[in-house]
DNA sequence: TCTAGGATCGGCT
DNA sequence: GCCGATCCTAGAT
């Protein structure tokens, strides 16, 4: 069943953590893609030092992440790679979760299509700009309304719950720019 | 306007 | 393990 617009409002940490396992679902006209979340990251809004708001920024990137908790808020890094990520909690509270990664269980002949022949099985998506790159998620996709069933990005519960015991708490990638919070364990990966 | 640098990836050593 | 690609964003001037 797909996840409900209350899933998103709630705090990132619980939403994260309730995310693992649950399949990420796009549809284009190229066809459907649905992947199992295994790797996500907390991004815990204006005290968080890794965080797009930190502080409070609001800018035209980040707008998406003030609106509505369950939007997707997408941007690009590194001037080639895209970033989908889950905005959490609601109005004015600028959370998110970014979705890290996933392994690929319906459309895998199109994600092979969109990431190429020499591409390892497990690598299809198992990094936040693969991932994208696998879904077809670029900035048109950005706002776009994961609590709405009618909408082309949804995600879904096929009833599998995971316990804690089969969940790392690890370090953010790539925000050693952040200090002290780089180190904080935001990071939450699937056995 | 100008500029530094980034929530990454893949190819090469 | 290292490094370049590539361009947008945010903050400074």
């Amino acid at each position: 069943m797909i996840l409900s617009r209350e899933f998103y409002q709630r705090p990132t940490l619980d939403v994260a953590w309730d995310l693992l396992g649950k399949i990420l679902v796009h549809t284009t006209a190229d066809g459907v893609v649905a992947v199992r979340l295994n790797e996500v990251e907390a991004y815990l809004g204006v005290d968080d030092p890794a965080c797009h708001t930190f502080r409070g920024r609001r800018t035209a990137r980040t707008e998406t992440m003030w609106g509505a908790a369950g939007r997707a808020y997408v941007y690009l890094i590194y001037g080639m790679h895209h970033c989908l990520n889950v905005v959490t909690v609601g109005e004015d509270v600028p959370e998110a979760v970014l979705i890290r990664g996933g392994a690929p269980l319906v459309g895998c002949s199109l994600v092979r299509r969109r990431r190429g022949p020499k591409v390892a099985q497990r690598n299809l998506a198992d990094g936040p700009g693969k991932l994208c790159r696998a879904m077809a998620v670029t900035r048109a996709e950005n706002g776009l309304d994961f609590g709405d069933p009618g909408s082309p990005l949804t995600i879904r519960s096929d009833g599998r719950s995971f316990s804690e015991l089969e969940v790392d708490r690890l370090p953010r990638i790539g925000v050693d720019y952040a200090g002290e919070a780089a180190s904080w364990p935001l990071r939450l990966k699937l056995r």
